[in-house]
DNA sequence: ATGACCTAACTTTTAGGA
């Protein structure tokens, strides 16, 4: 099965190459980002053509996320833990019933930008990160599988950007950020990309400005995380840059894995 | 030429993105 990520940059915007990818790539489950609309003007009808169960945290005009699953879906949560009261929709947790009678657990995460960095912005993205730690690290006790996939706003290295000098103070490449996803990483989890491709400038976001797509200045930071029970199941990363050259298309593509499930 | 985008919203300007 096919588990997908993709930051739409508004689902209503991008309802067309949305339905055409999905059409494309059938996916099994796609975690969405950045809807940016409550949830009754997420374009639920078309989606559920396709054949899928729709999870939708919405959000007006910025955040939002949902999951989209053909096989049966059951949410767990919509906030982190101790984060209910978190006015931003950026989290979504849900339990989806494979047909040989296991079951996944699937996180879609939208994580703070933190910029400016000199702002409570910066120490909200830091916070949000260490309540992300502490729930991943209280879900690896119950060692089952899970999957945890999405919009990090973190590079992780200094290949996964053109120019790490000019992102040497910013939100998504700053020390601090970058410890938060080390942290996390260090609880035992797998990340997709880095156990089955880590090449560098393997790009998952290209800005619109600037021509930074033409000139292939991007940077990755769209990935899935994965237990060790789920990381005994993978068996392929893909990042679908050919998205990017679409008509209307967002600034990020999408990122699929492939469990053996 | 030192700029060049995109989106939602009580739209004609702003906030946010990354």
């Amino acid at each position: 099965m096919k588990i997908a990520c993709f930051n739409v940059n508004s689902i209503n915007a991008r309802l067309l190459n949305v339905l055409d990818w999905l059409k494309n790539a059938q996916p099994g489950v796609v975690c969405l980002q950045e809807l940016k609309c409550e949830e009754h003007k997420f374009p639920r009808e078309e989606i559920e053509a396709l054949g899928y169960n729709c999870l939708v945290h919405g959000q007006k005009s910025y955040n939002g996320v949902a999951i989209l699953s053909k096989l049966p879906i059951e949410e767990e949560r919509r906030a982190l833990p101790l984060n209910e009261e978190d006015e931003q929709s950026r989290f979504l947790e849900a339990i989806i019933s494979a047909p040989n009678g296991k079951a996944i657990r699937v996180i879609c995460v939208y994580c703070p930008n933190g910029n400016p960095v000199d702002t409570p912005k910066f120490d909200y993205k830091l916070a949000w990160m260490a309540r992300l730690i502490a729930h991943c690290k209280n879900l690896l006790e119950l060692e089952e599988a899970f999957v945890v996939c999405g919009d990090w706003n973190i590079i992780p290295r200094p290949e996964d950007c053109h120019d790490p000098k000019a992102w040497e103070n910013d939100a998504l490449f700053r020390a601090e950020s970058r410890a938060k996803w080390h942290e996390l990483l260090n609880l035992g989890l797998t990340d997709s990309f880095m156990a089955l491709d880590g090449r560098a400038h393997q790009y998952t976001f290209w800005d619109y400005q600037g021509g930074a797509w033409p000139r292939d200045l991007g940077i990755h930071i769209d990935t899935h995380l994965l237990s060790p029970q789920a990381a005994d199941l993978l068996k392929s990363h893909k990042i679908w840059r050919n998205e990017r050259e679409m008509p209307k298309a967002s600034d990020h593509v999408p990122v699929s894995i492939e469990l053996a499930l």
